[in-house]
DNA sequence: CGAGTGAGTGTTATCGCTAACACTATGCGC
DNA sequence: GCGCATAGTGTTAGCGATAACACTCACTCG
């Protein structure tokens, strides 16, 4: 290589990493050999020299749930435009040693830094256990958590939408939960819960799902016979997400029941498919893409010797669709 | 490290990678020494040395469309199951130049194979210009592609589909299908089109969408104008996925058409929503996880050498529910 | 009982690159 | 015309690991 551009290899690495001085024409004689050899640096032996691995990792959820699965595209962007490589490490099941064991893992990848995408309230604990000589942010992550946590600011979205809700008229407003164990599903619970007390709004027991539509389906059923619609009975329901709304509309549907005729029905996500529900879905949107480059802007700062415990939070979006509509 | 166990670096190697022989006791001080370091092997040194980084790369769409995302999470799976790790090299928009510019980067990072999930016509035709030191193969790629690749059969999945639609006394089917550059749309709209001709039916002319519930909807309000519902107008439509088939039936309710009781519907994919649409809708099922363990399976045995013209199709199941159910 | 064998460990070279410094030629200021 | 800066290039060392081979024992075997 450095032969046949009759230089030597200290000048091609010159050349290539434009760092140094270079007479035009001898840049043009190496870029021509780089280009005839098809010569291609060894990144190992400059992650070896250099002690930068030009990597990230990402510690992420197995799932095809839209708000993780949004959230590593908006990371994965904003490392690309900053010319970051991303290795992931898929996590089937959270907890604490399974994040751990994804962290490690990284770690021995020789990333330079880390995200841990950990809607659960086992991560910030996992995550107490890791000793960082790696930084380490988490999105969505434990309000516990001893890093950077960037989130959507759930509570508020929750807020929105009972506030919404309450606006229409109704007496309560039930709310068909997420996991317990999921940080997100908490923190909308709780937006959900001291929205109606601050309003003065009784509180009904929580149904507790789990994100799919299945969950949403029985909470549905089980609704649908136990409260009669309408009339200071069951008059609106959230959803702690989409496709668990979905599943309320399945059942309310079976049970004859109408949406927004006799129920109305918010959700929360706003997957691409809530506005062309039966009926479009209410729902409230989060911008993935600003947590993403938030994430990513948190964690550089941090490979910088930054604040271990910031926080930022990114605001939702609540959108109105006839779910909620006009009887 | 090596210092503190009172060996040579050279045992500490061969205790951490368990080669060589070494004495129980000397292997029980070096592990107390790696332990109380919190020794970790230097990836960027090994792999220089060893010449094998470990980790594969795969080209992903960046999109949360069903299928590619879960065909992610199918090869993560089966890498993560041999130990290898998976660098992620996402493309925002499709196209010759792109996906060549992401194998690139890929090579750059030395990984030792490359999985292209590429469901465009272009991925075929990018992949023919990339110089193969490196292993690859592609999922859903095209035929014409010089490297193994493995894909749903979706021609069969659109036969089926259209078989079970036609057995059910339509005269014919119409088809919205996906977008042009897109190979698994082709298929699926050429598995629609010669199962009618072999069956003598009309061949309706096709509708096309771009995946999105939006662009069904829009297919749905056209037919649902253009095309008398019943009596051998419009009777049955086979969306090419389940997100255009909830647009549709999203128009056909709005235009008062029922499904199924005036249209029969039918989708693909069986996304975790298609049970709980209104109705539950009818479509065709992908083994994704079986998919990632026959791609991780083609590139280990392309890595050692194998057929570089390999096909591999998996079987698709339909799932039949309610939105082709009795009127 | 000497040679051979294999277990257990150390020594040295090397992977491909960049950092650091050394060297040469050219141009500039005074 | 002499020193001095600077452009442009080369030389050498070393990143942290493994491969390959060398070495030392202890033990077996004929």
């Amino acid at each position: 290589m450095a032969g046949l551009a009759g230089v030597s290899h200290m000048t091609v690495s010159r050349v290539i990493n434009g760092t140094g001085p270079v007479r035009p024409e001898t840049r043009a004689r190496v870029m021509a050999a780089v280009e005839e050899l098809g010569y291609r640096p060894n990144s190992a032996a400059r992650a070896l020299v250099t002690g930068r691995s030009g990597t990230l990792g990402v510690v992420a959820l197995e799932s095809n749930l839209y708000g993780p699965a949004s959230t590593l595209h908006g990371i994965e962007n904003a490392a690309r435009e900053a010319g970051y490589a991303i290795t992931i490490s898929s996590v089937s099941r959270p907890g604490r040693s399974s994040i751990a064991d994804a962290v490690e893992s990284l770690r021995r990848q020789a990333v330079e830094g880390i995200v841990v995408i950990a809607p659960h309230v086992t991560a910030g604990l996992a995550l107490a256990g890791v000793p960082s000589a790696v930084p380490v942010v988490a999105v969505g992550g434990g309000e516990s958590a001893p890093v950077p946590v960037i989130s959507v600011d759930q509570y508020d979205g929750a807020r929105r939408t009972t506030e919404h809700l309450l606006a229409l008229g109704h007496r309560t407003v039930w709310h068909v939960a997420g996991p317990e164990d999921w940080l997100e599903a908490l923190e909308r619970e709780r937006g959900w819960r001291e929205t109606l007390e601050r309003h003065g709004a009784e509180v009904p027991p929580v149904i507790r799902g789990d994100w799919s539509p299945a969950s949403g389906y029985a909470a549905g059923r089980t609704l649908a016979k136990k409260v009669p619609a309408g009339h200071g009975g069951l008059d609106a329901v959230f959803a702690a997400n989409d496709q668990m709304a979905l599943g309320l509309l399945r059942a309310f549907t079976e049970a004859g029941i109408g949406v927004p005729g006799d129920v109305h029905v918010a959700g929360f996500d706003d997957v691409p498919e809530a506005a062309y529900f039966t009926p479009p879905l209410t729902t409230v949107r989060q911008d993935f893409i600003e947590v993403g480059r938030r994430t990513f802007g948190l964690l550089t700062e941090r490979m910088g010797g930054g604040d271990q415990h910031a926080r930022y939070l990114v605001e939702p979006e609540l959108i109105v669709r006839e779910s909620t509509g006009p009887r």
